[in-house]
DNA sequence: ACTTCACTTTGTCCAGGACAGATGCAGACC
DNA sequence: GGTCTGCATCTGTCCTGGACAAAGTGAAGT
């Protein structure tokens, strides 16, 4: 005699419109009108009419909003099923995987086995070998990626991405600290705009800057436009430092980064960085916004920096 | 021939209804029936009349903010004016400055001139002085209470929190890093939950019981109730520990521990602090969870949790 | 190739309404 | 006095259905 929802009229199992939407990181006014154009997702109603999303509809979404990050239109991806997404996905993912004699590997199956001290022990132990700026290069960049890609695969939890960005981030930050000069050139104010809550792409930048010489500040993420200007402003800085992860909605980098172009005056330089700027379209030319598509391009940059500093 | 806005008809100075939602921390249907209800907000509208918020009102809301975090209703401050808003915030505020001779007064002015490596040293002065455990409850807990004060009245800038933020986050993790045992007990994963982004009350908290043989595993912020159950299962956990500031809604905190500890099961336990939880209705009773309105109750009950199980 | 321009797509905002859960208060009761 | 209970009010979130600007697309013209 087992009574399911089904049953009874109502799908009563799954998650409010509002957990979706922040989990996901959309707007509820967009997966309403997604519903509505494409006829995905189509949640089931509580008992008082409100949308419940059961959790296959979830993860179907979070497929979709990889791919919309990547840069596929939603009409070509909202309606598809799942095995569609899946193909989707194949193709885009350049299926570069670590070496498998390579440190990243070992480190990897540490955190899949909860091992925090060992792993924290290999990171320290990777980047005495090597130094901060080939620790950056060959170790934190390469597992950062392998960790993220591991995420959006479902092959890692949430809470595991956690640890290793815990871990990461500490090394990171005392690296930083340690080679950091109190009056060292240029002055890098380094930060992320609202909305955008993944600051490790700053550490690797600073880690690279600081070891050659240049004073860097870490804001940390969500810094509001006008207040980057203020810190500008009071702290002299010669740049400021922006990473846009690929989760950053891609409209709004031009109008942002031109925004803060105008509040900034004339002196100070804009370099922008990370995976939503690897993902722009080129035609989003910006005058005065150097835009990076590799951390190599930072280090060519400060060096350019210099050479004009010298000359100047 | 000067032209103003208002000449136009149109108030166009001023912020789209999303950046207010999201830099105040509401949402925007929130601010439409604020303004339908009380009559304030009242914004400007745009030539396409979509609302446009000066900054002066923006202020306004933030201050409003305040006082209802603290816990007062929004009939009562909504509509009230600026001085009204203040005279209630005078009220509020338990004016218990920090004494000006001990290591606060010092570092705040350090905070200010903005001489990050001084303040970074001074901290580091005082964690080696007197130990982890009085560095938490004499300088990082009355600091950051001062930071915030400071910055919800205006007189410190965003990116000199963040600054300070930075700054005692590095060194704390690296206390806690020092004095972690691998193999302590009870295992302590702490957290805090989706739309709580202030972690630092987690890091005093791993402090303390660090310090004390706890072993504990700090995940950041932003945690999904059921990662953080699969957390819990995963590592054995005894205790989770999580924080809410005073910014966290009220209403939801409730809720979502029951859930959790649906979702827990029997077997572990949970600790809640921070300002929201002191701000709580005490009609909230939670069985199975344990709420902390002081630094020292998690050392209390650190003490009788070890208790316990000597005896079980 | 490279612009121009009309057309389509897409995310956000709007109005006004409904309602559940919390909060506060008056009165009953111990 | 203290505590409970029921009721009215308050308050945040969700609903529908519509409008529109900015970005993207593609075809035609230079």
């Amino acid at each position: 005699m087992a009574r399911t929802n089904s049953d009874s009229g109502l799908d009563v199992t799954g998650l409010p419109i509002g957990v979706v939407a922040r989990d996901l990181g959309l707007s509820q006014d967009l997966l309403r009108k997604w519903e509505a154009r494409y006829g995905f997702p189509e949640p089931g109603r509580n008992a008082h009419g409100e949308r419940v999303y059961p959790q296959a509809q979830v993860d179907r979404l979070r497929l979709i909003k990889r791919l919309l990050d990547a840069g596929l239109r939603p009409a070509h991806v909202v309606p598809q099923g799942d095995a569609a997404l899946r193909a989707l996905i194949n193709e885009q993912a350049p299926p570069s995987l670590p070496a498998e004699d390579g440190p990243i590997e070992p480190m990897f199956d540490l955190l899949r086995e909860h091992d925090v001290p060992a792993l924290e022990a290999r990171l320290q132990a990777e980047l005495l070998r090597g130094g901060l700026e080939a620790f950056v290069r060959d170790v934190a960049i390469p597992m950062t990626e392998a960790v993220g890609r591991a995420w959006s695969q479902g092959e890692l939890d949430v809470f595991e991405e956690h640890i290793y960005t815990e871990a990461i981030g500490r090394l990171l930050r005392n690296g930083i600290a340690e080679v950091s000069h109190a009056r060292g050139r240029p002055r890098v104010v380094l930060t992320t705009l609202p909305d955008e809550r993944h600051g490790l792409g700053l550490l690797f930048v600073a880690a690279m800057l600081s070891q050659r010489g240049a004073r860097c500040l870490s804001l940390g993420t969500e810094m509001p436009i006008p207040e980057i200007a203020r810190v500008v402003r009071v702290m002299h800085a010669d740049i400021v430092g922006l990473s846009f992860s690929s989760v950053y909605p891609h409209r709004l980098i031009g109008a942002t980064l031109r925004e803060l172009r105008g509040q900034l005056g004339e002196g100070p330089e804009i370099w922008a960085g990370g995976g939503g700027v690897a993902n722009l379209q080129h035609s989003v030319r910006l005058r005065g916004v150097r835009l990076f598509t590799s951390i190599d391009d930072a280090q060519v940059a400060l060096t350019r920096w210099s050479e004009v500093q010298a000359q100047g």
